[in-house]
RNA sequence: GCUGCCGUAGCUCAGUGGUAGAGCACUCCCUUGGUAAGGGAGAGGUCGAAAGUUCAAUCCUUUCCGGCAGCACCA
């Protein structure tokens, strides 16, 4: 058999996982768990008869790692069967953290109950059982599980594909019906787990199903994987954006208008930093900003399908003339409709028309979170007007001006997902596949690698999708670029060819920041409120010692506002420890301390926000550097 | 929307079948202090809403509203 390294190993006949092992060494031997033959992942014990290219898995190993946590939900199941043996077990897999198993039960899990069922499973670690891998006739498994009245698991095994084998599990008393490979036994898991919460869940993800209740855990290689995992959740929650938000006095959100947002003058003034640099790009990239109406008759949205398909999430309003009439919930239609308003010339192609679109959609009420999901946003939507040939030169200088923003805003990691046509779609095949092939033109040409995410395409044609990567490593996505070759006719635009004929334009929907409120969400986690210099809000705040300085303050936060920046003055009648305490909590991002030195020769103390030390400067010399640094990005 | 948990001062949280407390924040007073909490006093609550049980409900029950976690959803 062939190993990872190119070495080959030849045996005398079949030959078992740990022997396989033993033979390349001792450590080895001690640290397998499992096996790739031929790419295909295997229980450490299974026999290989034959030649073929074999790897040893660690728990170190990705893979290897996955089989951990997938023993963990095992483990998990057999701990609730021995604590309540009522309960059904159905699916249990692992996860990108640590794993979850959906059981069915009457009563509901609680807290307490985890910290039961947890112990539980530390004691089936200790007794390190075997676990073992049987291969069972179909009908008799069946028959077992429905005999010991695991229903879920008896309806699964008949959705198995015939010709599958129907392997077993068995470790204890506990026997579920697993496609494997596991863990030689409950022992190999370790202790680096933790049952984290529940909740509801329905048995194969669909609503009509019984919900099911489904327990969450971590788990890792070891407990230095598992501190530094918990030590980022830890992270999380102190940069979570409802809890900034409220701490640096940006926005609120309340039950008089659910899922909408409360900005308060800092978290607008974010806000407006954010709109003005996007509304100075798009200038720069030859969009054209407009604004639509917000409430727009039904038969616009008749026509354009909303009403036929979006009508659930759609806020819909009655005049009193008894006309209907509903928020929009996306731009589009607007666009199309002031793009057709006149007759248009193939001249005036492509015709980019920008609006930070505030729209409003009806999202469940269980889908709410923060800034992140809201039910009214604004979205910087923007939509080019084009010929087909033009789709690539429009894609191309679309993903650079995007990339650049993202930079601009902190945000170097950018994945691209290609979402070709969905299984529901209008448009024929033939036009599905030139639009498909231009956008993927239009991502190569721009030098950008993706991966695909079939079927996920928009109904009305193929998208990218853009996602960020934050300073916690997890991915948004912000950014779309969607080819339509639908709405434009549908809503009846056209424009005048060289030929003198009238032709359908291609319409590209795109956003880069997506909704500028959930957008704010992320760069409030991603910085943990600390912003740059550029965006912050409060860019400075200028702090008196003494109340005997408090006039010479002023007079700093005067200049500071002369050259264009934002500052506050703090005069109060607090010390000065007091004052730096304050303002880094609010996490201003620069302090101006004046007292009686700086006040005798027009200086300031200019202080870093988590910085020790503070530095002496001429008035005029902090004033300018600060404006130096404060400069928004602009296009070059 | 579904399941579970939660809702007491602006915030973080104690607490009780006999109508409530702490710390921080807030207001005032004293203090004028050189880089992460100076001292004192005061004010602040229809205990999410409604109905029910009870002599009596913030506490028990039901419904509703809102929040959190996950599921489903995200055009």
């Amino acid at each position: 058999m062939s190993l990872p390294d190119g070495k080959r190993l030849t045996f005398p006949g079949p030959v078992a996982g740990p022997d396989i092992a033993a033979a390349i060494g001792p450590g080895l031997a001690r640290a397998a768990i499992a096996l790739r033959v031929d790419g295909q992942p295997r229980d450490l014990a299974s026999v290989v008869d034959r030649d073929a290219a074999v790897a040893i898995i660690t728990r170190e190993m990705p893979e290897g790692l996955e089989i951990l946590r997938h023993d963990a939900a095992h483990v998990m199941a057999e701990a609730v069967k021995e604590l309540y043996p009522d309960t059904e077990v159905t699916f249990g897999p692992a996860t990108d953290t640590g794993f979850y198993y959906d059981f069915a039960r009457a009563e509901p899990f609680t807290a307490e109950d985890l910290v039961g069922i947890e112990e539980r499973m530390r004691e089936i670690v200790r007794r390190d059982e075997k676990i073992a891998r049987e291969v069972w006739e179909r009908d008799a498994a069946v028959a077992f599980f429905r005999d010991i009245g695991e229903t879920y698991k008896a309806e699964y095994i008949g959705e198995i594909p015939r010709g599958e084998e129907i392997s077993l599990y068995r470790q204890g008393d506990f026997v579920d019906l697993c496609a494997g490979p596991h863990l030689p036994s409950t022992g190999c898991l370790g202790q680096a787990f933790k049952l984290m919460n529940v909740a509801g869940a329905y048995w194969r993800g669909d609503p009509r199903n019984a919900q099911l209740q489904r327990i969450y855990g971590t788990a890792w290689a070891n407990q230095r994987e598992l501190d530094q995992y918990l030590h980022q959740l830890e992270e999380a929650e102190r940069r979570d954006h409802r809890r900034l938000g409220r701490e640096l006095d940006l926005f609120h959100m309340g039950e008089e208008a659910v899922g909408s947002v409360f900005w308060h003058p800092r978290g607008w003034k974010l806000y407006r930093n954010i709109e003005d640099y996007m509304r100075r790009r798009l200038d720069a990239a030859g969009y054209l900003e407009v604004k639509g109406p917000q409430l727009l008759d039904r038969s616009l949205w008749e026509a354009s399908g909303h009403w036929e398909n979006f009508a659930e999430n759609m806020f819909i309003a009655e005049s009193r003339d008894e006309k209907i009439l509903a928020l929009k919930p996306m731009s589009c239609p607007g666009h199309v409709l002031i793009f057709r308003n006149r007759l248009r010339s193939y001249r005036e192609l492509p015709l980019r028309l920008a609006e930070f679109g505030s729209c409003h959609r009806n999202e469940p009420s269980g889908a709410l979170h923060g800034l992140m999901r809201v039910r009214a946003f604004t979205q910087d939507d923007a939509h080019i007007f084009c010929m087909e040939e033009q789709i690539t030169s429009e894609g191309i200088a679309f993903c650079e001006l995007l990339l650049s923003i993202y930079r601009d805003f902190g945000f170097e990691e950018v994945g691209i997902k290609f979402a070709d046509r969905p299984p529901v779609r209008t448009g024929s095949d033939e036009v599905w596949d030139r639009a498909e092939a231009a956008l993927r033109s239009a991502v190569e040409a721009a030098g950008l690698s993706y991966t695909l995410n079939p079927g996920e395409g928009a109904f009305y044609g193929p998208k990218l999708e853009f996602y960020l990567r934050d300073a916690l490593g997890r991915e948004w996505q912000c950014g779309t670029f969607q080819v339509d070759f639908e709405m434009p006719g549908r809503l009846g635009a056209s424009y005048v060819g060289e030929d003198g004929a009238r032709h359908v334009p291609v319409m590209l929907h795109r956003a880069v920041l997506g909704s500028v409120e959930r957008f704010i969400g992320i760069l409030i986690e991603h910085y943990a409120g600390r912003f740059p210099l550029w965006l912050a809000p409060v860019q400075a705040v200028v702090a008196s010692i003494t109340s005997e300085t408090a006039d010479y303050a002023g007079e700093v936060a005067r200049a500071c506002t002369t050259a264009g920046l934002r500052v506050t003055v703090d005069t109060g009648n607090e010390k000065i420890n007091y004052k730096v305490r304050e303002h880094s909590l609010a996490k201003i991002p620069v302090m101006l301390v004046v007292g009686r030195r700086e006040a005798a020769n027009r200086s300031v103390a200019l202080r870093r926000l988590g910085g020790k030390e503070h530095e002496a400067l001429a008035l005029d010399e902090a004033v300018a550097r600060l404006k130096e640094e404060a400069a928004v990005p602009s296009p070059s």
